[in-house]
DNA sequence: GCAATATGCAACCAATAAGTTGCATATTAC
DNA sequence: GTAATATGCAACTTATTGGTTGCATATTGC
């Protein structure tokens, strides 16, 4: 089975995450076009479509002599609530402990002016 | 300087994702607290803490014999909105696309109903 | 049909990453 | 003071990754 940690694996380098912006951005891109001016082969950048393939964050589609690679927003979406998800239990760990302390003290003055 | 792929690349990896997930659910972690049951030594956790920290997802507080670990909000909302921006792009996009389709065949009627 | 184009696959290499063991050091409990 | 605890650092091993070159194959333009 693909895990976020996949996701975000595959998201975690920047020639992927420059194919994954180009392709969410630009225009239709064939295999060949996606692997052009990243500084590196084709045969590299074939590697990294691999990946992101793997991941099932684009999905290849051949039609004859080229192939048509398609981003999957679904990997996209998994990927943003989980860390949505985490951000809402962190915020309310955090208001949780703020309860907590004003508890603890609930009446904290101005220690510095004398009544 | 710490870029998008770098946080991804952090959180790319189970182990990380679970420590991530607890600090972000649990109460307070020591670098020991956090390093257990992982099913790797204590020396294995310390270094994923140490990609975690150099990716600014936690911070290590060192307070006498022992260290606290927490959760750096930032770079979590960084991850999300670069990915809520390539959602908006891509559907941008289709959108775009699908004005594209219908302005070239505006009225495309039932062809298997013979009129 | 033939050349050019688009692509895929395998073998290989170097760098990085994940994990270990071993040892050193500082703080705390008693 | 001494033992236990919490941690850090370095060296080493193995697996994974990112990249390359070389070759094979299928489709298309003319």
């Amino acid at each position: 089975m693909i895990t976020v940690a996949d996701t975000f694996k595959a998201l975690g380098d920047p020639v992927r995450l420059e194919m994954v912006q180009r392709l969410a951005s630009g225009a239709s891109y064939t295999v060949g076009g996606l692997s052009n001016g990243l500084g590196i082969t084709r045969q590299g950048a074939r590697k990294h479509l691999q990946v992101l393939t793997e991941a099932k964050l684009i999905t290849l589609e051949p039609k004859g002599r080229e192939t048509q690679v398609r981003l999957d927003r679904d990997s996209l979406e998994t990927a943003r609530s989980f860390i949505t998800e985490l951000e809402r239990r962190w915020d309310k760990r955090l208001e949780a402990l703020r309860d907590f302390v004003e508890l603890e003290a609930p009446v904290k003055e101005d220690s510095t002016v004398p009544a």
